[in-house]
DNA sequence: TATCAACATGTAAGAATCGACATGTCAAGT
DNA sequence: ACTTGACATGTCGATTCTTACATGTTGATA
């Protein structure tokens, strides 16, 4: 259902699109938040159709096809965004991947962590430059900021841990040299 | 390929289990990271035995079947957490719903805000909750606290983003008030 | 005029996931 | 003896999504 929100939600602010302009919106700014490659769009779109929720406006050239939102396509997408509950259900590989951390030597965890905050780090900056490029209250500001926000929260999570590990691989490095008896 | 890690990795950790175990180990504190269930995590089993990652090593009461790391599992299992490239994209309905925010007329965007303010604040306190039942370094420390650093940014976005539609609200509404010369 | 990039729309096979259906065992309490 | 809840494993159909295959048009440049 999320697919046909971001479509309508697409034709309802750019007005009527094509299954071309929209897969090119969805590789813009969308892409930040929600992938669709035309595969899926061409197929939707159709279904939407079908369904009513958007109509045929106009046939170009290539067999473009222009699709506008109907009254009952604005309907729908006002109640998916106001009515139907948000997925709670987050599948994040990077989650995954924080919660898997400790089966790893500290030295490789390190190295990772230091990866993941140099990629947030990037991301955050491609944030930064996209809202200097769009204006502060362009149609996505409040994703951007929340985006922004998330990454710094990603960076400053790897940045502590790392400091973390690597207190820890110092006591243990003590603990291995001290009974060696080895001089301070 | 996730799934397989992540089975692998809790069989890593816990030692030899069952599908049932899993499905319980995924209900668990895990649950807050990645979601799988039993009609899931079954043929995965009998999928990743076949490829030679896991082995059933003991038939119990009830048609019991417990499962073992082998090598090849534990080489894929660290191939996959050092190796294998993190998964960029990211389907987060909730990016989309803040990017579809300025859909909204105000009041309701608050409305929905505030909902989501006060998600991420109970999702924060049963994070804070479990800590305290598990200890500040168990297994899965870093993802909690990465976690909590995320409910963080998202509730304090969440608030940024009441703040600055309730400010431009007003400033709608006084233009609206300005024209009629109604009296300051 | 040839060719190339952008325009434009599709289909198909396969993986991941979910909710529902389906079946049966065992131990503990009533 | 009965019943209930936890144990235990599966399959099936629908949905979503990805990658690859497939085809054709139009305008600009060489």
């Amino acid at each position: 259902m999320s697919l046909r929100a971001a479509l309508l939600a697409l034709i309802e602010v750019a007005g009527p699109s094509s299954g071309y302009d929209l897969t090119k919106r969805f590789e813009g700014s969308l892409a930040h938040v929600w992938q669709a490659s035309h595969s899926q769009i061409y197929p939707e779109l159709n279904r939407m159709a079908a369904d009513g929720l958007l109509k045929v406006e106009e046939e170009g050239p290539r067999g473009r096809k222009t699709y506008a939102i109907t009254a009952a396509g604005q309907a729908e997408l006002y109640q998916w965004l106001t009515e139907v509950k948000t997925e709670q259900r987050v599948r994040d590989e990077a989650s995954l991947r924080a919660f898997l951390l400790p089966l790893l030597p500290g030295q490789k965890a390190i190295e990772l962590l230091t990866e993941r905050a140099r990629a947030a780090e990037t991301k955050k900056a491609e944030l930064e430059a996209l809202r200097l490029r769009v204006g502060e209250s362009s149609f996505g500001g409040f994703a951007l900021e929340r985006g922004l926000r998330h990454m710094t929260a990603e960076r400053d999570w790897a940045l502590w841990a790392i400091d973390r590990l690597q207190k820890s691989e110092e006591a243990r490095t003590e603990t291995v040299r001290t009974p060696t008896g080895e001089p301070e």
